[in-house]
RNA sequence: GGUCUCGUAGCUCAGCUGGAUAGAGCAACUGCCUUCUAAGCAGUAGGUCUUUGGUUCGAAUCCAAACGGGAUCACCA
């Protein structure tokens, strides 16, 4: 495909020359989709060249197209509509590009792979994931596949944040309340019964400041002096002292909040190449001051706390160490951007975090570029929206918050209603019916929060937003399921799809030469999906594919053809499609079914 | 207030390296299942692309300002 552009362009530039002695190098020739209402595939604008040509746009179109016409034998045809030229590509052209294609030919790779590691999910640990969450880690799992599909050797990565002030929150709540209750004895998941801790301990936590705010306490000074607030902040210490009881608790209950994550991610179909705790990272970035200030790039305040600045970057002043020497947010994060160099020595480091943090992944960057680390103009934040609810913004102490597991089952049974009402599952197992349901409900689920473009913010409804209709991700499922269809009827009837010499085949179907364009544009999609971190590139893909040959599928009967050449093209012209519609969706970390 | 970001059909979103009459889906309405799966296809209706100015042969797209939403500016994470 992109050898036929080239061809065209080079053509167009010897036109002009030849024709208007205007040297135009091939590599400025842009050509564009033509538009679906006129005949053609590429278009030229001529608008311009007017100036040199010393001729309307029309006039440069026309003999343009001439000329084209008669000596590339590519271009079977063309017209001229205002100073657009719409060029007309030949069937066997067509016909020679799918060959290319079905025999693998047509590799279009040409960026360096690079080592890259895709750090996301990265949740706390006091909390079951949510919505959010989802979105971030269907985005992170498709990017490293993304990335991988266009030739990166690709790590995933999980930061857990297990230590923290609100890890402690929910140790406390568990202590004050928890009668030893376990995932097993209250028979609900390990993360989920943690976070009912946690939010207990909110819970308690506002009751207190409410009282003391009743006895004229100021409010911020209440949210410190509540009591379950000042055990919260002992358990923290006695954690960092490494308390033998405290860590029992942490480690008991952290266990729980693993094992119920494992089974989401199980669930949900995204995985890791290592795990990062935090506990464990916390403080690497402490050498990082000293060698800041070393260098001169770091300064101490008169109360002995580390500050770099930031100004000539557009920045502002940051804090990298405590007066009290312990160290913050950023501090870590330097040291495990170091750390992460260390076990994979990358390219490109890559951090799928929500937009909030934009201001915070700019000054890691600007630090680490400043201490001149080899790996700092690799760091790239993949910046995500908030995904909001129709009442507005989630949040997890409010219960405002989708639950993940939740929303996932509902959109099985969904998808299982869906399925029965339309009845077309005979013969299919129980096990196979199951495997089906999952399939569709996270089909659906990813390709919905997969379709936006990550920067944007956007909306879910429960009540609408999970359609199986139109432009989702059962739509695609659902063309790959009856190309099968059709797969399985050939077979039946012995025809093969390795018959891959259709050149003498004429009169395409527009709807075939559509579809080809767009098959044969695969490998340019990925790798624009790929510089753009964008699995929203891929799923318009998906769609527009699945579009075209539900257009083709309406419009051209495949076995009532006579010309059995024209059959087995129609045949592994299905497959074709069949196999990078699978392609595109296990990019997005979406299954395809054979049947449904 | 500073910085960043978003504003396209009733709703949810594409399009944004400048090009033709701005596209999908949902919702509404109309057709199409004796033929390979109708979770489909075709069509009707729905738009001052927030506004104003600028650059250009040409602007939803680039630049500037205004208005409106959001994020962020902690010795929190």
């Amino acid at each position: 495909m992109k050898a036929l552009e080239n061809h065209l362009a080079q053509a167009i530039t010897g036109a002009l020359q030849n024709l208007f002695s205007i040297s135009v190098p091939a590599e400025q020739i842009a050509l564009q989709p033509t538009r679906r209402e006129f005949a053609g595939t590429f278009t030229f604008v001529t608008f311009p060249f007017t100036k040199q040509a010393g001729k309307g746009p029309e006039q440069i179109g026309q003999a343009l197209g001439e000329y084209l016409k008669s000596n590339i034998a590519e271009v079977a045809d063309f017209n001229v509509v205002k100073g657009f030229l719409n060029l007309v590509i030949s069937d066997a052209t067509w016909l020679t590009i799918f060959q290319d294609l079905v025999s693998g030919k047509s590799a279009e790779r040409t960026a360096p792979a690079q080592k890259v590691v895709v750090e996301y999910s990265s949740p706390n640990t006091n909390k079951p994931l949510h919505l959010g969450h989802l979105r971030n880690n269907f985005l992170g799992y498709s990017v490293a596949e993304i990335l991988k599909e266009n030739g990166d050797e690709v790590s995933k990565v999980n930061l857990v944040n297990d230590r923290g002030i609100h890890i402690c929150k929910s140790m406390v709540a568990y202590q004050i309340l928890g009668n030893g209750e376990t995932p097993e004895s209250a028979g609900i998941k390990g993360d989920h019964l943690v976070g009912k801790y946690y939010v207990a301990f909110d819970k308690i936590y506002k009751e207190q400041i409410e009282e003391l705010v009743g006895k004229g306490v100021e409010k911020e000074a209440a949210k410190k002096e509540a009591p379950i607030m000042q055990e919260a902040s002992k358990m923290l210490l006695r954690w960092e002292e490494g308390d033998t009881e405290t860590i029992g608790l942490w480690e008991k209950m952290n266990g729980w909040v693993y094992a119920g994550f494992d089974e989401t991610y199980t669930n949900i179909g995204v995985d890791f190449d290592k795990y990062y705790y935090e506990s464990q990272t916390y403080l690497l970035g402490k050498d990082f001051v000293a060698e800041g200030l070393a260098a001169g790039v770091f300064f101490k305040k008169e109360n002995e706390s580390v500050w770099v600045d930031l100004q000539e970057e557009g920045l502002d002043e940051k804090l990298v160490l405590r007066a009290d020497g312990t160290s913050v947010y950023i501090t870590q994060d330097l040291g495990t951007a170091d750390l992460k160099y260390k076990d994979f020595g990358y390219d490109k480091s890559v951090y799928v975090i929500a937009d909030e943090q934009n201001y915070h992944m700019q000054v890691l960057k600007a630090i680490l570029k400043k201490l001149q680390k080899p790996y700092a103009d690799g760091i790239y934040h993949l910046s995500y929206g908030m995904v909001d609810l129709p009442s507005g913004k989630m949040k997890s102490r409010e219960g405002t918050v989708v639950d993940a597991d939740e929303l996932v089952a509902e959109m099985i049974d969904t998808a299982r209603q869906r399925t029965e009402e339309l009845g077309k599952i005979e013969g299919l197992s129980e096990q196979e019916l199951k495997r089906l349901y999952h399939m569709l409900a996270l089909g659906a689920l990813k390709y919905f929060l997969l379709k936006v473009d990550p920067k944007k913010r956007m909306l879910f409804n429960p009540e609408e937003s999970i359609n199986f209709q139109g432009n989702t991700g059962p739509f695609i499922q659902y063309t790959h399921a009856r190309i099968s269809a059709i797969m399985r009827k050939a077979g039946e009837l012995g025809l093969g799809s390795n018959a891959t010499d259709f050149s003498g085949l004429q009169n395409l179907h527009e709807t075939e030469s559509e579809v080809i364009t767009m098959l044969a544009n695969y490998h340019k999609v990925v790798a624009e999906a790929a510089s753009l971190y964008a699995p929203s590139v891929i799923a318009q893909y998906a769609y527009d594919l699945a579009k075209a040959y539900n257009r083709f599928y309406t419009e051209v009967s495949i076995f009532q053809e006579t010309n059995p050449q024209a059959l087995h093209f129609r045949v592994a012209f299905s497959g074709q499609v069949a196999t990078t519609i699978k392609n595109a969706m296990r990019l997005l970390g979406i299954e395809v079914p054979e049947r449904m």
